[in-house]
RNA sequence: GGCCAGGUAGCUCAGUUGGUACGAGCGUCCGACUGAAAAUCGGAAGGUCGGCGGUUCGAUCCCGCCCCUGGCCA
């Protein structure tokens, strides 16, 4: 029988890097990354990514995999993700899914399929979108597909624009919500979690720390190989706020606050998405024997 | 000490020619989420309109005094 997948999840900072290694040492796991941008590669302040020194020898899978010029995929990651958990099972290890990108971690974990894509007509719908705003299309999405229409906001323009493509290209209607889930593997999901105030403290003084840590330079060096030209790399938290501060839009110290902000709102949404999963198995990170208490919770 | 500007939501500010503040953006809280998800979008809660007194049927808006902030002068 093979053992079940064990995923980290999570809002950030909380601590599931560490709770992924220690795990790792204690069944014997290997770590698939489930943090979108931690698969940019040269992505590494910004995102708290682990150094190698950090990893503690412990094989991590999915860092580094795109160019910041890449826009990021979560069918394409779904396929990588698969592939290095089916790898990892078949040598007898244990696949521990870390990370806190909440549809990646679905998408790996349960029957999900995404409908196909048509950059050109992606690209299309899009133009249209900046040109016309949200409206029309929205008009249009009611017309074809009056379900996925009551799905959607109005004025969201992104999935407005990704259910009219989908329809156009299969002809059939949108699945505009998330259906209920039917697992691809036998998986425990812990989450760990921090006290409000403390993971509040813990983001400030960790993005203090990443500007000590020369992240601005990290920016920098990423623009020369085509930052500014990355559709998702360059949204990223902090690498967005920091291009500000190069364009001399804000001072340094803007985009650091700013930062900070923008990881608490972060932090909300994550909680917002792995909150409804009754599944998750909750844990205090601060807890001094948070990593017997996972044990306990992956022994079910 | 004198002059000027200003004190309205947690923050930055609109606004009311005196008649219950349609306040806005940001923040905060809650939610949605199927190929950008560290994205995108929605909802809600927040206000003794600096203090005291006066004028008025009625004042956040007018008058007086006081307190606070910034600038200029001395």
């Amino acid at each position: 029988m093979t053992s079940p997948v064990v995923a980290v999840v999570g809002p950030t900072a909380a601590g599931k890097s560490a709770l992924g290694i220690a795990l790792a040492h204690a069944v014997g796991g290997e770590v698939v990354n489930s943090d979108s941008m931690q698969l940019y590669r040269g992505m590494d302040i910004g995102t708290a990514k682990l150094t190698p020194a950090e990893r503690e020898g412990v094989p991590h899978h999915l860092l580094d995999v795109w160019e910041v010029t890449q826009p990021a995929s979560v069918a394409a990651y779904q396929r990588l993700a698969r592939a290095a958990i089916d790898d990892i099972a078949r040598r007898d290890r244990v696949p521990l899914v870390v990370g806190g990108s909440g549809l990646y971690v679905r998408a790996v974990l349960e029957e999900f399929e995404f409908p196909g894509t048509d950059p050109a007509l992606r690209a299309r719908l899009e133009k249209e979108l900046a040109v016309v705003g949200p409206a029309p299309l929205y008009a249009r999405l009611t017309a074809v597909d009056p379900r996925a229409a009551a799905r959607i906001l109005p004025g969201n323009g992104r999935r407005i624009v990704r259910a009219l493509e989908v329809i156009e290209l299969t002809g059939a209607p949108f699945e505009a919500s998330l259906p209920d889930p039917i697992p691809a593997y036998p998986a425990v999901q812990i989450g760990v979690d921090l006290e409000p105030a403390e993971l509040d403290a813990r983001i400030a003084a960790r993005v203090n720390r990443m500007w000590v840590a020369g992240f601005v330079d990290e920016v920098r060096a990423l623009v020369e190989r085509g930052l500014r030209h990355g559709r998702t790399a360059s949204r990223a938290l902090g690498y967005q706020q920091v291009l500000a501060y190069l364009d001399g839009r804000w001072s340094s110290e803007e985009a650091l606050r700013r930062t900070v902000v923008a990881t608490r709102r972060f932090v909300r949404r994550q909680r917002s998405w792995f909150r409804r999963d009754p599944r998750v198995i909750w844990l205090d990170g601060a807890r001094p024997d948070l990593v017997e208490a996972a044990l306990a919770a992956v022994a079910g």
